[in-house]
DNA sequence: GTTGAAATTAGTACGAA
DNA sequence: TTCGTACTAATTTCAAC
């Protein structure tokens, strides 16, 4: 359920896919702007909204989830409301070529809301949500532990989620700023004031060039 | 934009809102269930699934979405497709007291997907996409580092997204185990098995308990 | 890509169990 | 509360432009 595949995002259902597909315009990505924010709106409605006919509407919308830009609708849940008010965040150390292994486990893990592969100290990060502190600790220490692939984990927990957009568009630009913090139009990229040393990306662990082979 | 307050997931828009509003049963959670998967699927048929009349039905979709336990429905965009092939986890260290400041900020930077609040060694996760890599570098020297309120970042890519499930429900169980992989009933708890080494749980950093307060 | 009309479906309002 | 039905409004489909 919901699992993907290969590369990042490019879970299609359809291997062997490949190609651009549909080449989206400003009228695909006002759809996508629509959609995201009201996922339940009639087409006729959407076509209003955007600005074209009913008929284009209906194909374009046809269109996006043909080819599997729009891949789902889905309702957004309050996890706490639903009963499940802790979420935390677990960094996982795998070890090498178990990574089939490690992903097969985690498809049997309804709890598990969201994992990917990182670079960086980890090797992934994935997001669990349940109803208190005690059955994340029991979550990460019989299950998550108890996996041959899991080397080591590192867990946080989430205090506050203080964003959470349903995902984002190229369309989506700095909002336009107000009078009081809006920049001159002239004005030099800030790049040489970068203070650098603020910054730091972290390189991938050893042993990573055989995270997609098997053991 | 999609603005989360206070407490974790709490934000329905109601500050005073308190209690516990819906009692959900079984139905409740079985509708969640099906939106989750089909969040435009029609009143109709959603009734039939569940097992309800079509009054019954409205009546819970609409208690439901009232009572703020369904936030929103979504469209579920493929990234890459959109144009927005590059994703990373940016770990933010939050200068004391300028929380307000550091959320206000990211309320500004519509590229932001997601971000928490987090014990451990960070004080927040920022997940952001991007079209290119130099995009990401940009945004995280140029805008995130600026922001007098973050005192450093440590950026990750995000090489695969192995998982993403739209919610996670607390009838999510481990599905069936096929006969090769079940186990007996009777089967003890793991937890005396649990190499405990394996697993570490890490506390908040210091200065964090300003975190709700204002400068 | 657009408009307009037919067919279908959705949303609402009742009384009865 | 939930169900069943009937009524009205809206949406989707399909045609021709």
């Amino acid at each position: 359920m919901t699992e993907m595949s290969g590369a990042p995002s490019s879970g299609t259902g359809v291997p062997g896919r490949i190609g651009i597909g549909l080449q989206l315009d400003a009228i695909h990505m006002k759809i996508l702007e629509v959609l995201r924010e009201n996922g339940r709106i009639s087409v006729a409605a959407l076509a209003e909204r955007v600005g074209i006919s009913r008929a284009s509407a209906y194909t374009r919308f046809e269109a996006l989830r043909a080819d599997g830009v729009i891949k789902r609708f889905t309702a957004d849940v309050d996890h706490v409301r639903a009963g499940l008010g802790i979420t935390a965040l677990v960094f996982v150390t795998v070890r090498q070529q178990m990574w089939k292994q490690f992903r097969a486990q985690l498809a049997q893990m309804p709890e598990v809301e969201y994992c990917a592969i990182t670079t960086g100290q980890h090797d992934a990060m994935i997001q669990i949500r349940m109803a208190d502190v005690a059955a994340i600790h029991a979550l990460v220490t019989e299950r998550l532990a108890s996996i041959p692939a899991v080397k080591a984990t590192e867990t946080v927990f989430i205090l506050d989620e203080v964003l959470k957009r349903p995902y984002v568009l190229p369309s989506d630009r700095r909002p336009a700023a107000t009078a009081r913090t809006r920049r001159p139009p002239a004005d030099p990229p800030a790049q040489a004031n970068v203070p650098l040393g603020k910054m730091r990306f972290v390189v991938a662990a050893e042993g990573r060039a055989d995270m997609h082979r098997e053991p």
